[in-house]
Order: structure tokens, then C-alpha cells, then sequence
DNA sequence: GTATGATGCGAATGATTGCTCGCGTTGTCT
DNA sequence: AGACAACGCGAGCAATCATTCGCATCATAC
């Protein structure tokens, strides 16, 4: 359905940048844009891709769509791109790298005693939800697509390597501070992260209806603080 | 890609049981399976498709997979199912029923105000566990069809209706019960709901390497019930 | 200025798929 | 037995899509 099959799609992978689809053996790279006119082009494809993204989801956009969208032709598109994967896995590179700097903004935030668990934590959700309302549909269809399997290898990959130096990082933290309970602070890392994450989502693509959005945060920054201060008596 | 476009599809909906394709106006009804072996057979449908969508996924799961899986024709299937949607229809039904049987167990169970918050969370947090366990591949796959646009228009609606009922009842539980903290039961219940039912997804389909499930469960656990509980003191 | 490779193009290819249609079978009623 | 309807079949239609290929155009080195 979108990959190699039996003879007409024996090529592989490579992108604008980088190679993109690990799977089998011929590793042919794709072209690199080296003059200024291919290094406009690539940018307003992955522009267009965005958009195509958002609006149709991964699976009902194409290739010739996205291309037209930037102006150029689907021949032009596919000597960066290998194939529609790579479209995919270099949003959802970009996408994770800005997450990635909103969570370590708030890991060095809270790692000054002086900073409050809730207002450290209200921070780091008001800005991943500021982060996912700047395009919600983009957004949604890259949740979506990740979950299909096989999304883009070896972006996950990339993107699972920078979760876990984070979630050490967050671990660290949490030993750290003295208003957080004692605890495996390995496990609470994981839980506190994947709550954010999933809460945010939900936030942002699901808000109930008839409940105020900030009400909404604020519970949540209960439900992240409550669970790890140390309790005020016990 | 997979709905009526020209000419070729001007096919609407019904289902093995019920109307399902709800979107334009022909709404033609499918046939309703009356002799036995036709019973079966739409058994037979739906626990093919089951297994298919659970191993390709939604998008790879064609409909002639599914028929020659259940053992009968593409043109048998479309007799009950007027297409590839309804199929997923009817086995999200089905899953959002056994869910929200879990559901309401636990909140009969946490009507009792003999119950600690503790235990009853820890009984619904295994049910769904165990549920969810019971056919990773499938509930995942039905995860992410969901994320796409129209998944399957009326069975997200009857969801969000009995998911809406349930709602309520938690936030009445939450007033209710003296081990519960005051504040916005309504917004309590439905962040106490998203975050059940997204960390039960994230133990079962992306456990993290190197906890004990048993662990992270209990984490889970503390979480929720830090979150409702009172104040020790205060 | 002209040779050479980078760049760009878009019609065409080959495969896949959702779904329909005409015909043969089985079950039921009388 | 005869007749009618429910049932079941699967080749094939019409459409969609990712990807390719041969050719035209631009940039630059000489």
C-alpha cells in the first residue's frame, strides 16, 4: 500500500537531509540539495506537507497532492524525498524537536529549588499546549500516523533516544528536589511524562465541552503536583 | 480511498444489526441476516475482520482479506456490511461495550463507601488492563483507527453518549464519597476518566523497558487516588 | 560559448483496492 | 414437486496512488 512490493518500487531510502526509510538493504540516498533554488524547494514542500497533513490526515494525503500544494511537480518532490514516509518522518522530527525544547526549558526551570512544583509544571503544560494550539490539525494527524506501525523507523527511534536521556534527566530531578516524595522516581518519571503528554493531547484535540480550558490545566497541574510532593503531613 | 466519490459508490449504509454509515442521504439499509447459517457467517465476518485489523491494521486490512479470512465471498460480506467502515464500527462497538462494563463495575463498586478509593481504582485499573491484554494487537489497532477523521461516525457517537452518562455518575461518586477532596467533580471526573483510559493504553501497547507492569500499575493508582483524595491534613 | 551535471517536469506505469453484478445454491412454504 | 426468496459466490469494474522515466531547463566551469 506504500511500500516496496514485487518490482516497481525496488528503491529505498534518504532525505532531504538525511536517510529516512531503514528497512531493507539497498540504502541508495536521495539527492541533497546543494544550490539555493532545490534548498526552497525542499522547504516549501515540507511546507506543503504540513498542510496537506493537517488537513487531509496521513492517509488521505498524496504525494501529488503535497506537491502541488508547493508548486512543483511529484518528480521534483521525489528526489528529496524517497517516498511519502519521509515526508512524514521529517515532521515528526521537526514536531519532536520542538517538544523536546519546551520539556528541557521545564526540566531547567524546575531544577532550581526556588521554583514551585505547580508553577514549574503549569509552565511546562501551558506552553506544550501553546505549542500543539499553533497547528492542532497538524498535530492530531502526526498522533494519528505514529500510532499506524511502521510510521517513519527511524525518527521514532530518534525521537525514543532523546525520551530517555530526558526521562533520566526528569528521574534526577525529582531525586533533587526535597518537595517531592521519596518513590521509584524512575517509574514516577515515566508515569508524570506520560501523563503530560497524553493529558495535553486530550486538552487540545478533545477538550470536553462546557468545561473552561484553563480549569482543565489548572486540574491537571493538581493531578501532576499531588502526586508527587511529599504529602504535607502523613 | 475509501468512501463514495463518482459514480461507482453510490452505496450507503445499515449494518449486520443497525444502520451504520450515517454521512449521505440514500440510506439504504443492508440486508439482516435471518436464517442461521447467515448468522454465522456475520459472526464468522466479524471475528475475521477482528484478526485482521488486529495484524495489517486498519489501513492494510482490505475487505477481501477479511472475507477469505471468515472463509466466504467479498460479495457475502458486503451483503451484511455495506463497507470497510461499518466493519470497524462494529467491532469498536463491541470493544466500547466490554470497556464500559468495566466501568460501571467499578463504579458500582465505588458506591460502597466501605471501598478505599485505593482498591477500587487498582480493580479498574486491572479489568482494563486485563481487557486490554486479552488482544493487544486488536485494541491498538482500534486505537488508532479511531484517531482518524470519520472513523465511524455513529458508533463514535453512541461512545460519547454512554462515555457522557458515565461521566456524570463518576462526578456523583466523587461528591459523594467523604474520602474525596471538594473542588470541580465534573472536571475531576473527566480528567480522572482520560487519564485512566490513556496510561491503561500506554501500560499495554508501549510498557517501558525495564519496570515492572506492577509497578507502574501502582504508580498509576497513586496517582488517581492523590489526585481525588483529601487532604491527610492540610 | 559550450559542455556537463544539477534541477525540474508531468504523463504514464503498475499495482492495489473498495465494491458491484449476474448467476448458481439452498431453504421454505404450499 | 414446484415456486419463490434468501443466500452465497467471485470475476471484474472503476478509481486511486506511490513511484518512475525520458526529456527540457538552469547553473557553472572552462
Amino acid at each position: 500500500m506504500s511500500s516496496p512490493k514485487l518490482t516497481p518500487r525496488p528503491l529505498a531510502a534518504g532525505s532531504a537531509a538525511r536517510v529516512c526509510g531503514p528497512p531493507t538493504k539497498p540504502l541508495s540516498a536521495r539527492k541533497r540539495p546543494r544550490q539555493l533554488r532545490s534548498k526552497q524547494m525542499v522547504a516549501a514542500i515540507v511546507q506543503a506537507a504540513a498542510e496537506i497533513f493537517a488537513e487531509l490526515g496521513y492517509a488521505g494525503a498524496t504525494t501529488n497532492k503535497i506537491a502541488q500544494r508547493a508548486g512543483v511537480s511529484v518528480g521534483s518532490l521525489y528526489q528529496y524525498f524517497p517516498n511519502k514516509d519521509c515526508l512524514l518522518a521529517t515532521l515528526l522530527e521537526q514536531h519532536h524537536g520542538e517538544v523536546h525544547a519546551v520539556i528541557d526549558a521545564a526540566i531547567d526551570t524546575l531544577s532550581d529549588p526556588a521554583t514551585p512544583l505547580h508553577d514549574g509544571l503549569h509552565q511546562l503544560l501551558s506552553d506544550l499546549l501553546a505549542l500543539h494550539r499553533a497547528n492542532p490539525a497538524l498535530t492530531k494527524a502526526l498522533s494519528a500516523a505514529v500510532l499506524r506501525e511502521s510510521p517513519a523507523g527511524n525518527a521514532a527511534e530518534k525521537d525514543a533516544h532523546h525520551g530517555a536521556s530526558q526521562a533520566s534527566r526528569v528521574s534526577a530531578l525529582l531525586t533533587g528536589r526535597a518537595d517531592v516524595r521519596s518513590g521509584d522516581h524512575t517509574a514516577m518519571a515515566a508515569v508524570l511524562g506520560q501523563t503530560t503528554a497524553q493529558l495535553t493531547r486530550w486538552l487540545v484535540h478533545d477538550a470536553p465541552p462546557g468545561l473552561s480550558q484553563d480549569a482543565l490545566l489548572e486540574e491537571v497541574v493538581q493531578l501532576l503536583v499531588r502526586y508527587l510532593r511529599t504529602e504535607p503531613t502523613s
